[in-house]
DNA sequence: CCCCATTACGTAGCACGTAACAATG
DNA sequence: CATTGTTACGTGCTACGTAATGGGG
């Protein structure tokens, strides 16, 4: 058995049993796959892929668990990489972030200024989707963090971290009535047009349940993925804009009113979340204190070494931290 | 990076470094493990053992990580095969178990017996050792499961699970005064000379603690690792032989007079440890649950998925199992 | 002076690439 | 017929074994 067999049955489940187009992604022939795999099976003496003629249709039962342990071999091998990195310059190498519009245009900026600052050897990529498109990210290795409001819990593979929780403010040009309005309800809101994120986005189910919980279908007139898109309709006079508090920007945005709505939604949870079981180089373990200072490196390490999400949030429960 | 290259560096650090030695374990040249681990250290880019001239004296900081990583790719390497033949063959396979005395001469073969007649084709292994070898034998691999009374918890790496609770019997010859006695006390016990286990053996720390907890300082004449030896002395009226309950048949020993002892000494839990991490085999499953009906095989990979030992407590503690 | 690790070197095996072939939809 | 996987074959690399060399205790 070789690294590179497990390498290739694992590349090519990865690439929908397309053995061609594997062979094109790892620069190599797809000749040299086949043969690879061909023997592999012929070692272990039974089929990982099933076949119909010569294409390969679909993953045996055997194959799936001999995938799976594949996979953890594959990503303790890249822990291996990282260990040597981290031994040989402990000030260098890179930092891969997955994350939202909302965090990578109102959050981060501050804290990517203050690691590059500690850690300019470190090379920083930025990776923005959606949620789904996050998470999927951080568990294929591709990014080292995903951070995001929504949709983290779905991926068993991925460690989750509790980094602050916020709410949302109402925006409303100057002109409009809301503006004069004390005590905001939600009632009051449900009357006026709305803008907000799309479903998925930046916290938005807690949004639904705040309405739906009085009986209320808000009127949303437009979603967006990010404040940016929201802010710009609100101006136009579209609707009123519900975004996060982070989303605003008193200088920037003096042009409109920001109406303080913790009272009407549940606050939201912003988490960060990396791969199980792979190793952390020193300056990640100080990225995430940058970004939420309670999750020290010891606390980083035991979040890591529980392996379900009940156990998890026992610990969570233990520092009082919220978890969702 | 290849596997070889990771087994050699294992296997040299399990060698205490000696290269020559590990090469006539593995089968292969010297210079072959020398060349290889060059080339690894090479490609990685830093030593993972230092040397003294010729001599490899230590392992690296660095190395103790990659070592510690390249052990978990050879565990999951031999889980991949163990996964293969599960596939191919549920019925054969092999079983390594590994014991003391006390289990293996007076519990385990009924087990066993009804093991072998459910899995006629699965080679099984016996190892006896001391309670800190049979640790270490699961812990590297050698044997599939642990099972003894103490010194199962120093091995953070196996995961141990309860399997009955036991406790002793004092054995006299039938002339002895004590097999008049009604309800024996500590005290009456502490003037007689005692034959019991070894120090490490069978349980034998929770009868020091019930000395030690009336402030009496037993006469022990002689100690053994096994009832066996320990009856052949009390026939000689050595002494008061104190041993498992389990370890007392009642044909055999038809010359003796066991009086309960449940109520002098705290009961012991024997125990089943297996490597965290590895795959079990169907028969395996079925195995732990012969000796222990309890832990089905569901229970076991509940288990197996709890990381700390505080967390696989509160497990035991849910299901009202006794852990210590 | 013995033991041990490294270096040197030759060989056998194997991984990989090119090319031809077969099978699917 | 276009796409995809397997077989055939040649080559260059490399892992491994034998022999020689150099340091340590």
């Amino acid at each position: 058995m070789k690294l590179q067999q497990l390498r290739y049955i694992w590349e090519v489940a990865r690439h929908n049993l397309n053995v061609s187009q594997t062979a094109d992604s790892l620069c190599t022939s797809q000749p040299g796959i086949s043969k690879q795999i061909g023997l592999l099976e012929d070692e272990l003496g039974l089929e990982i892929f099933s076949r119909h003629g010569k294409h390969l249709t679909s993953v045996t039962p055997a194959g799936e668990s001999i995938l799976k342990t594949a996979g953890e071999i594959i990503q303790k091998v890249d822990s291996i990489k990282s260990i040597t990195q981290e031994f040989c310059d402990e000030t260098k190498g890179s930092l891969a972030v997955a994350t939202t519009h909302t965090q990578c245009r109102y959050v981060l900026p501050d804290v990517i200024s203050n690691f590059i600052d500690k850690f300019p050897d470190v090379a920083l990529h930025m990776h923005q989707g959606t949620p789904t498109q996050i998470s999927e990210l951080a568990a294929d290795g591709t990014a080292d963090f995903a951070i995001a409001t929504e949709a983290m819990e779905l991926y068993s593979g991925l460690v989750m971290m509790p980094c602050y929780s916020w709410n949302r403010v109402i925006l409303v040009p100057k002109s409009h009535p809301l503006s004069q309005v004390n005590k905001l309800t939600i009632e009051e809101l449900s009357r006026f047009p709305l803008v907000t994120y799309t479903f998925g986005f930046t916290g938005r189910s807690k949004l639904d349940e705040a309405f739906s919980a009085k009986g209320l279908a808000p009127r949303v007139v437009l979603t967006a993925t990010d404040a940016d898109v929201i802010k710009t309709y609100v101006r136009l006079g579209l609707g009123v804009g519900i975004v996060a508090r982070m989303a605003f920007d008193a200088v920037d945005d003096d042009d409109l009113i920001a109406i303080d709505a913790s009272h009407l939604f549940e606050p939201s949870i912003t988490k960060i979340g990396f791969r199980r079981g792979s190793f952390l180089r020193g300056y990640m373990y100080d990225f995430i204190e940058m970004f939420a200072p309670h999750l020290t490196r010891d606390l980083v390490n035991e979040a890591a070494s529980r392996h379900s999400k009940a156990e998890l949030d026992d610990l969570y429960k233990e520092l009082a931290l919220p978890s969702h």
